[in-house]
RNA sequence: GCUGAGGUGGCAGAAUCUGGCUAAUGCGCCGGUCUCGAAAACCGGUGUCCCUUUGGGACGUUAGGGUUCAAAUCCCUACCUCAGCGCCA
């Protein structure tokens, strides 16, 4: 959520914004909102006068009824007040629910540094890493090769929970638990603090974290409920602190997030789909942090180090993208996307690195303060970014390191956390 | 899930029964006086919003409704906390 403020007095830079994003259908709700927002003020004043009115002779019967007068004539008088102010409530309702409706879907300021683009065909590679793995053979799609090897069943997993989802088996099982135990020792070594949150949420702590767009596309809700499917950690997380204050001392304030995520992933035909790319649910460990506006930056570059690292120790090939003004999403003020190589030598997403600034915690009401006992000061700044989601790193894995005979061989990082297993061979 | 007791500012805590009496008082925090400096003491301030801003006003007691001229106070609903009971891996 933008400040309504900056809104107000800046309303060229909001709109040229909106122009950077091709949202051009929204440039119009910045005068609608500002329109609103105005009549919103004119009608607190009229409502603020009459309920001054009542005020003033509520007192009046007060003061009287003390004296033991008469005050009748009076209670005459202000009868009807309160029925005026309810029809003035009620316009002014209308006027702040439409400056709300603008204010949750207008999207958060680009950094500047973010490339100018229409879709995801126009994010900017800004590195890649290690070298394409070369096959004397013809390279398999991890699904053909992990069904060769008795590791994964899908049929199955159709018949009784439908597409997109998956019995995952033996030593397939222990590389999802070993991908997650990897990335949290890796982290926790840098000081990050575990956390294992709620994995369903409330709707109010989840129109805080995402856009509006989620609860119909990706978000599972539980029947006669209030409450929904974590997509990611992320989300649980962001709300943690949901109308809390923290000191500056206490900032900046980094998490990991270990959890599955849940996505019902409408939309999504004519996507790549095979296998275990695009799926209900998945294992994922997420860092995030809460932090000072000035720091936001830095940090922001600090989790793609972070992530690179693990993606680097694990050997697999991949590259970084500056995701365009066109595709990066609402919340996010500057985002970067890691994509692995893949056997159809494609590069393909296996996380996504923001900064959402103020945009999050603005609506989530998550303030700091120089200290204890003081005001708060301003907004906070909140980052997340993808540490490992297990099925498209297990993907990447499987992969890169698939051998002629149809084994697999397993990173050297990954077999501490597997029982020493070095190989994934045929029974 | 049931029964009971609760939810008041950054924190503690009164007012709730019996609707009108500045949300008292204390702590913390900010500013000032004093001091070489600090502590103590004393003085002032300490949430949100609106306006025609040396000022005026509205809102604000978990949230949302209701009753009333008037609600922290009475009624309803949701959420949360505590206690007891029940159920359960």
């Amino acid at each position: 959520m933008l400040d309504i403020k900056l809104i107000r007095e800046n309303p060229d830079l909001v709109k040229e914004n909106l122009k950077r994003r091709q949202d051009n259908e929204k440039l119009k709700w910045v005068d609608e909102l500002l329109k609103y927002d105005k009549k919103r003020r004119e009608a607190i004043a009229k409502v603020n006068e009459l309920r001054k009115q009542r005020n003033e002779l509520t007192e009046k019967i007060a003061e009287l009824k003390k004296k033991g007068e008469a005050v009748d004539s009076i209670i005459k008088k202000v009868k009807n007040i309160p029925e005026e102010i309810k029809k003035l409530e009620e316009e002014l309702a209308k006027y702040e629910e439409k400056v709300q409706y603008y204010l949750l879907r207008l999207p958060n300021l680009l950094h500047e540094s973010v490339p100018y683009g229409k879709d995801d065909s126009e994010n900017v590679v800004v590195r890649i890493v290690g070298k394409q793995p070369k096959f004397n053979f013809q390279p398999k799609n991890h699904l053909e090769i992990l069904q060769d090897l008795g590791l994964i069943d899908i049929e199955r997993a159709a018949k009784v929970a439908g597409n997109g989802f998956y019995y995952l088996k033996e030593e397939l099982v222990l590389l999802d638990h070993a991908l997650q135990m990897f990335a949290i020792d890796r982290l926790r070594k840098k000081g990050y603090k575990l956390i294992q949150p709620p994995y369903m949420l409330r709707k109010q702590a989840y129109m805080g974290v995402t856009d509006l767009d989620a609860f119909h596309d990706v978000l599972y809700k539980i029947e006669d409920e209030d409450l929904y499917m974590i997509a990611t950690a992320e989300h649980p997380i962001g709300s943690m602190f949901m109308d809390e204050v923290f000191t500056k001392k206490e900032l900046p304030l980094k998490l990991i997030g270990i959890s599955p995520c849940f996505r019902k992933e409408v939309g999504s035909h004519g996507k790549y789909t095979k296998g275990l790319f695009r799926v209900h649910q998945f294992h994922k460990i997420e860092q995030f942090i809460f932090c000072l506006p000035e720091q936001s930056w830095q940090l922001h570059e600090e989790l793609q180090k972070n992530s690179e690292e693990l993606y680097q120790e694990l050997g697999l090939h991949y590259r970084v993208v500056n995701v365009c003004t066109g595709d990066i999403g609402a919340i996010a003020a500057k985002k970067y996307d890691t994509e692995v190589w893949m056997a159809d030598n494609q590069f393909r997403e296996v996380g996504s690195n923001s900064n959402c600034t103020d945009y999050q915690a603005r609506r989530l009401n998550i303030k700091y303060k120089e200290k204890e006992g003081q005001a708060p000061l301003d907004f906070v700044h909140t980052l997340n970014n993808t540490a490992i989601a297990t099925s498209r790193t297990i993907i990447a894995i499987i992969e890169q390191y698939q051998q002629k005979d149809g084994s697999v061989e397993i990173p050297k990082a990954l077999r501490p956390f597997m029982n020493g297993i070095e190989i994934l061979r045929k029974k």
